[in-house]
DNA sequence: CTGAAAGCGCTTACAG
DNA sequence: CTGAAAGCGCTTACAG
């Protein structure tokens, strides 16, 4: 770059970022080549150089589903607030994203591979892991006392026949319900999460617990089709505390997390983590965030 | 870091990317003073030595529209494809996003000083931009033709004093329905975006035009605890095609935009146009992609 | 106002 | 199996 425009390395480092103590015309003729040769300063160079924003890594599920989506946007904003960007990925390429990321959140959980594999030491917190990783930090999410709260106000509705629906290889949230009940006396069956109206009818019941919120949605509509009273004859309960929630006819129960706090712990965790001293591990890498009953039409 | 543990630093570099050719023991001494360091290597350096995955930088509206998060998921999905990274930032941190990604992709429309400045020749593809520019590439949206059919549906089922809710300063989907309207001799007034009901009540309107579809959920609702009837008393018609219009009630119908479509036009342009060859641009870096009306309950 | 030197932290050959 | 040398593309002092 600097030989075709006839000048030094550094004239060039003037010109392209705007420094003082150059003479105008040779900035405008460093910049006419640059344009030309389509030369743009490589980040690395830059970077290794002098201080830059360091990137965060955010691993979320698919972002059509609202609630990624709004995790990652409140990530965004705090991130930008602290000067940090973001590096986004989907589950499949988390490698790749450990090696453009300073530090990693998110949902580990769905990635196929352990985070961090390859690069020794990252800092990550992980949103709701499966299992306690004892190199990272996490957000736990605390269930219980929602879920209590969910299953007693539909007892007091007169349910007795419940029907949860649940991942394949079954999950904490399924689980938190089942328990819930049982402690009540009350048997609730688990059924597939996909499961529509036609595979739930025979069994007759009268309250569905949908795996999310997007279930949830699924539900309604499925129940509407088939001329099913919502809150009358089934009630509906969601997963999640989705804004759409509010939306749909009627509108749906759910057991929210409060998205933004989720996000906020992340970040506060991750950054410690990050800027910790050389072998000190910060006194205890957990934040719990509990999630509390909202109760709307559809129950 | 090569200090402490009592070695090379080219032995660090292959005890720490598990390259062959290093002693099992030397490797797991250099790994446990990594981890006791919290050392791990600088992306600068990697980078600037070898070839690494691309960067691209994507500029969205809040993602907690569902708009924004569509396309944001088809971008990441598409760019993993490619063996791109994203970087995502909102409108206000253009700045720094310029800094750490190889190409900008999205609605720059939304960011206060244009993309771009401070590094020259960024390739940039702009998404429905609100005017031209020379150097970046573009997705423009192609609006006439089904507003045109949306307007002539609403005209057929009786529409007379149809409102069309618009942006502060004018916007060019509310110029397009407006003039649509006007050409079958029906004049449509322009309201503020955020109307309600108790606002648009004394027009006796038989038809509203939202902004978009989440303005058209809000509409849906707000006409429903009014207990107006939609569509039989109002019609409502949104703009984008979210899914979600698909679970409210009623249905919502919409001015729809392929994002996934979109997504890869974007993608497909700005991969060209950083891949270019020195000096020369692209035939026509512009893309046109077309709404669609998709006429559902509300209508 | 402009350029030659040094160094950021890594990896890739090349020697031992 | 391990280390010394060279160089990736930049910027920051320092000379002229």
């Amino acid at each position: 770059m600097s030989r075709p425009a006839g000048v030094s390395r550094q004239t060039v480092t003037r010109a392209v970022n705007d420094m003082p103590g150059i003479n105008p015309g040779t900035r405008d003729r460093v910049l006419a080549a640059a344009r030309e040769l389509n030369y743009h300063p490589s980040r690395f160079g830059r970077g290794l150089v002098k201080p830059s924003a360091r990137t965060l890594g955010l691993l979320v599920g698919d972002l059509t589903n609202p609630y990624y989506a709004d995790l990652a946007a409140t990530v965004l904003r705090l991130a930008a607030t602290r000067g940090w960007n973001v590096v986004m990925a989907e589950p499949g390429s988390v490698a790749d994203l450990v090696g453009a990321a300073d530090a990693v959140v998110g949902f580990t959980g769905l990635a196929l591979e352990p985070p961090g594999a390859g690069a020794p030491n990252l800092p990550v917190v992980e949103i709701d892991p499966p299992r306690a990783h004892p190199a990272h930090g996490r957000i736990e999410f605390e269930r219980r006392a929602a879920t209590r709260e969910a299953v007693r106000h539909l007892l007091e509705r007169g349910t007795r026949r419940p029907l949860v629906l649940d991942l394949p290889g079954g999950s904490p949230r399924a689980a938190a319900f089942v328990d819930a009940f049982a402690e009540a006396g009350v048997h609730a069956d688990v059924v597939d999460r996909d499961a529509g109206w036609v595979d739930l009818a025979p069994r007759a019941p009268d309250a569905l617990v949908a795996f999310n919120d997007l279930g949830g949605f699924r539900l309604l509509r499925d129940l509407a089709a088939h001329d099913v009273g919502v809150p009358q004859q089934v009630r509906v309960v969601g997963v999640d505390g989705l804004a759409l929630g509010e939306f749909v006819t009627p509108r749906l129960s759910t057991l929210a997390i409060d998205l933004a706090e989720v996000a906020r712990a992340a970040l506060d965790l991750v950054v410690q983590l990050a800027q910790g001293s050389a072998g000190g591990s910060p006194e205890d890498p957990v934040r719990v965030v509990p999630h509390r009953f909202l109760a709307r039409g559809s129950t």
